[in-house]
DNA sequence: GTCACGTGCTTTCATAATGCAAGCAGTTAT
DNA sequence: ATAACTGCTTGCATTATGAAAGCACGTGAC
């Protein structure tokens, strides 16, 4: 099953592993709510099934995007951590979020990040990097 | 039906309208390689199914991303234009293009115009936005 | 120890989205 | 006149998603 991809193209290939309507809202509760447990993202507003989330969790995982590590304090908790792939997803969804703060109809409230990025732009992109990659990488 | 929004986060709404597999690689082949009809699109590389065609083409003309006009040229032609809501999302574009060129298996041929975005950054994007704009939005 | 609660899931089943192949009512070029 | 092209529909199989419940544990309070 190696040439199951539609094509070779980044962005085709991007979409196929991200493109649905899950994922990245995984991804944006990690990068911008600091969220890193299950139940956590469980609860989040837009209220993804278990199963859902479970699915997938383990697909960001083997894709490289996280990784899942023990959590000290509790033999059952997991730790979910982004990656360097994982970091660098940043710039897309502050691309996602400028975009719907302009054109969809959400409230200031909800929208409060995406218009500091969009005000801030590189600059605040660049901060929040440095702070998931404290975070998020092993120390080394 | 008003509240049918799963939250009015940016992130969450933009999701809703574009998180799937092929509403973005249509607007891909709009912004990348000038398509502007049915056809067209329906030849891309990955193959889209007619129906799922049809019903995505009308999803982004109510959602205010394209516009649909007759061509001159034949009565049963019909031409998709961005709107400025829709060239809006090369930056999004963009920054999936450089991640996929940067973190999955993509071809040297297929991620060419990703490269030259990731090298080139926002000055071509730039450039782009105001061919689009020229080419898509009605002389005024 | 035991009991309520927190942990990351899995299972089951209904419903919705997607994919495939074929067809259709015109229009246009030869 | 005919073949090819136009933007789609239709019918049906397959796959993905969603909602609700449950499960096998670990943990903390009493």
């Amino acid at each position: 099953m190696k040439n199951s991809y539609r094509s070779r193209c980044p962005i085709s290939l991007t979409l196929d592993l991200l493109g649905d309507r899950w994922s990245l809202l995984i991804l944006r509760d990690m990068m911008f709510a600091g969220k890193r447990h299950y139940r956590e993202f469980l609860q989040s507003d837009e209220g993804i099934a278990s199963n859902i989330l479970a699915e997938r969790l383990t697909r960001l995982v083997d894709a490289g995007i996280l990784t899942k590590s023990e959590d000290p304090t509790h033999l059952q908790k997991a730790i979910y951590s982004l990656t360097p792939m994982g970091i660098d997803l940043l710039p897309v969804l502050a691309q996602i979020g400028i975009w719907g703060r302009k054109h969809m109809p959400v409230t200031p409230a909800s929208s409060a990040v995406a218009g500091k990025l969009a005000r801030e732009g590189d600059r605040l992109i660049a901060d929040l990097t440095a702070k998931l990659k404290r975070e998020h990488l092993a120390p080394n």
